[in-house]
RNA sequence: GCCGAAGUGGCGGAAUGGUAGACGCAAGGGACUUAAAAUCCCUCGGAGGCGACUCCGUGCGGGUUCGAGUCCCGCCUUCGGCACCA
């Protein structure tokens, strides 16, 4: 066998491969068809990840692996191209978007290329493309004509370094996605989509679906659905003061009531409340608090008593104090809460601050309410609560709600965590949102005929300090006629967010050029859903919220025929640097694909990061540990020179064949890459040990080991005689009656220590088994004992009771 | 605080309740070589013993079981997610 030089075959097969276009999708072939996602790219201007190599070579072993398996497999990429990154990367090196975007894409290509990957590139798509986005623009027309996209002028997240407004699901933890600056509360007029009406939806759409347990419950968490009741506490003012609760069984506890700053509450009582100053300054100093100050300030609770104006207690007719407190959120419930100091630790800590009273309703076994609240639910029975007394809580919840619907002070609520999503930028590089302003008619959408509505070139289109849309100056742009009147109108200015694009990507693949739909509705049946979808856990609570959301709005009005459009979702651990850090330029720890690949091969790069560890754990690069896949690469490719029929038919052979191909089938499938490749490795190991392998042995390992080293695993067939492409060739199939060897290793345990092994025929009967033992090697040990009993479990284990 | 996952050699990591440490890396020893690289062979959790062997060992403390890394109870630690969510 000559040297083994990737670099030689790795171009060699990626070019057959493209020119028998092994790997294009066929509409509507008769085989069985398999779609398998993986998250398309940002384009950025840092080039392909290694990162990027781990979250993609899965679903590329899956693929690879399904076509053997006779499937018609769609297996896309494509370009999630708008965002701040490419405007922001353009600013500094002074070009257009277009030009960075077009650049970046141009590398991503060829470096996506060198590894191999078995992308069908023919249905490419581009969320930048005209083409493309005129399907989001319609979407998102659809959404507007069912009143799922409005107009709000309300507090959002605002990231004062990129000058943008942020949705919640790119604000977590109080900081901006992109840049890590804190959040700031901003009051602007924005667009929402009502992801929120969707929110039972999303959560009740998760049974059934094949999804890691923990992405469903973040997501689950992330909707966050709670069960409760609104109860209207009247005011003495007149009117009632509405609140959201999930303890109703502890309305008799109640001493007080919390309101959010921003509640109306204020104004509409501003001419009885008799200390409007202090309450004005309160108010506007929790405006300027931003959310990471807020959580620093968990513990200490403040907040301003509102004189004049109290509450009263719909059960007990006693007035309690209104208080505005910051602790209380305007986007949560009412933006108001009755207070129960005894059984709940934020209004214990507020009571004790403002010395207020506690009043205990609820009596459990340590209650110490001069330290903390008692919140357990699950223990403890009602104290001072009339009719209530002596329930567990459980049961005196349910009485409640049924009491007060029936007198009509409340009703029960569902709430969700969940905010609506703020959808409008204040940015150039993305998709116009296709509405127009009308003196006289207001709000109009576009017409669909216009769509798509193009992003007009500009030189400048830096973000403003006024928090105006570069697309406000192109007047020639922003001018036009109201598509209803034809009078005067103006358009909108500002972008859609980066997560439009991406959030139904997946259906365009099925049908990436139809200029007539967003996609054929035949082309979507037949494809749809998505069987197998990988990517990163970021993305939980991010895109695949937003994607489920779409998918789940376009069904609901018959533009796609799937409720779901994921069947099944895994997700890939992050790659970590060497050092155990997350690879970052400033900890300088990157490592570079391009570089790998220059070194060893794509097939050694594609084998190393699948057999790294755990796959949907972190892993640690280790320039030491891809070695060892180099050698194995190596040792594979030197088989052909032990290839020998003659050396005769060996069962033990076949049977760790056949082993393998059972091992590796079910561990890729489950995406245990790591052991998979381990497997083979020992099997390698033991041809080596043997002196031998036969050429149908061979042919098997290089198929299981071609979803992972695509190029080798063709060139060695290729050299051993085979016309066949192991591309267009089957996956083997093992048969369980070679997976059983005639005589088997049994461990022999004393009182459940081991001892030995003994072997034996495999199908010899405990009698058999326990005399092989006693008069075997391991005799000495039963000398003075007593066997009292025997467990045997057949072909697995023995364990003798001796006394 | 709440939700989730995990703690196994020097390292990455394997183990449907059934021989703990597969596979790989690193390390040590040897073969080949003028030498190096590459390759091949051996050793490789700890302690003891010349030795066949013995004892200990999967974060800690209990328990269930013939048998526990795996199951149960109680802790500790780390990581991830959410978080004044009423």
């Amino acid at each position: 066998m000559k040297e083994y030089s990737p670099k030689e075959i790795e171009a060699k097969w990626q070019r057959i491969w493209e020119e028998k276009g092994l790997f294009k999708a066929k509409d509507f072939d008769k085989k069985p068809k398999f779609y398998g996602l993986i998250e398309f790219p940002y384009p950025s201007g840092a080039g392909l990840h290694v990162g990027h190599i781990r979250a993609f070579t899965s679903m590329e072993v899956i693929s690879r692996k399904r076509r053997l398996q006779g499937y018609n497999v769609l297996f896309p990429i494509g370009w999630d191209a708008f965002g701040l990154p490419t405007e922001n990367y353009a600013m500094k090196t002074n070009q257009h978007p277009r030009k960075v975007t077009d650049q970046n894409i141009k590398t991503f290509v060829s470096q996506l290329k060198r590894v191999g990957y078995s992308f069908d590139w023919d249905r490419t798509v581009d969320t930048t493309d005209p083409a493309y986005y005129k399907w989001t623009q319609w979407i998102f027309l659809q959404l507007f004509k069912r009143g799922l996209a409005y107009r709000s002028n309300t507090y959002v997240n605002f990231c004062e370094n990129c000058k943008v407004v942020l949705s919640n699901e790119e604000s977590q933890g109080g900081v901006c996605d992109r840049c890590g600056s804190p959040v700031i509360q901003k009051q602007k007029d924005v667009w929402f989509l009502k992801i929120r009406d969707y929110a039972d939806k999303l959560l009740d759409g998760l049974e059934g679906l094949d999804f890691l347990p923990r992405v469903k419950t973040e997501q689950e968490n992330w909707i966050g659905r709670s069960y409760g009741a609104e109860v209207d506490f009247p005011v003495t003012t007149g009117g009632a003061l509405r609140v959201f609760t999930t303890r109703a069984d502890t309305i008799f506890g109640v001493t007080f009531m919390c309101i959010a700053p921003e509640h109306p509450l204020i104004e509409e009582n501003a001419a009885a409340i008799k200390n409007m100053a202090e309450i004005e300054a309160y108010r506007e100093a929790a405006r300027r608090k931003n959310e990471f100050e807020r959580v620093q300030l968990q513990k200490d609770k403040t907040g301003v008593r509102i004189e004049g104006v109290s509450a009263i207690n719909p059960l007990t007719g006693k007035e309690v104090p209104i208080f505005v407190a910051d602790y209380v959120m305007m986007g949560y419930g009412t933006g108001a809460i009755m207070a129960v100091p005894a059984h709940d630790t934020r209004d214990y800590d507020f009571a004790k601050k403002y010395n207020l009273p506690i009043i205990q309703v609820i009596d459990g076994g340590e209650v110490n309410l001069e330290e903390t609240a008692y919140t357990d639910i699950y223990n403890g029975t009602m104290i001072n609560s009339d009719f209530l007394n002596g329930l567990p809580v459980k049961e005196a919840i349910a009485k409640m709600i049924d009491y007060i619907e029936a007198k009509g002070i409340g009703t029960r609520k569902v709430n969700y965590n969940m905010k609506d999503w703020a959808f409008n930028r204040q940015r150039y590089w993305g998709e116009p949102i296709p509405i127009v302003y009308c003196d006289k008619c207001g709000m109009v959408p576009v017409s669909e005929e216009e769509l798509p509505l193009k992003l007009p070139d500009l030189e400048e289109y830096k973000p403003t300090d006024t928090g105006e849309s570069p697309l406000s100056k192109v007047t020639d742009w922003v001018n036009c006629k109201c598509p209803k009147c034809g009078g005067a109108a103006k358009r909108e200015t500002d972008t859609m967010p980066q997560w439009a694009g991406s959030s139904w990507y997946f259906l365009r693949y099925i049908d990436p050029k139809n200029n007539n739909a967003l996609a054929d509705p035949e082309k979507l049946k037949y494809w749809g859903p998505v069987d197998w979808y990988n990517g990163g856990m970021e993305h939980v609570t991010r895109h695949l919220i937003y994607s489920r959301f779409w998918n789940r709005f376009l069904y609901d009005i018959g533009a796609v025929p799937f409720a779901e459009p994921y069947k099944r979702r895994t997700a890939q651990g992050l790659l970590l640097g060497s050092d155990g850090n997350k690879m970052s330029k400033s900890l300088g720890n990157v490592v570079n694909p391009n570089e790998c690949i220059d070194k060893y091969g794509s097939d050694v790069l594609r084998t190393y990061v699948m057999f790294i560890g755990d796959y949907e754990r972190p892993a640690p690069w280790s320039d030491n540990s891809i070695i060892g896949c180099k050698r194995f690469i190596e040792r594979v490719w030197r088989l052909p020179e032990i290839m020998n029929d003659e050396a005769g038919y060996s069962k033990k052979h076949t049977a760790s064949v056949h082993r393998m191909i059972k091992k590796v089938s079910a561990d890729y499938e489950a995406t245990g890459f790591n052991t998979a490749i381990a497997a083979m490795m020992t099997f390698v190991n033991e041809v080596y040990a043997d002196g031998f392998i036969t050429k149908s042995e061979l042919e098997t390992l290089l198929k299981l080991l071609y979803p992972v080293a695509p190029h080798v695993t063709e060139e060695i067939n290729e050299a051993i005689g085979n016309k066949t492409l192991i591309a267009e060739s089957t996956w083997p199939e093992y048969d369980e009656n070679h997976l059983v060897e005639d005589e088997v290793s049994i461990p022999v345990q004393i009182l459940g220590k081991l001892k030995g092994v003994v072997k034996v025929a495999r199908t010899a009967s405990q009698e058999e088994v326990t005399d092989a033992i006693l008069n075997g090697d391991l005799k000495s040990y039963f000398e003075g004992k007593t066997v009292v009993k025997v467990i045997y479990v057949p072909g697995k284990i023995v364990n003798f009771i001796v006394k």
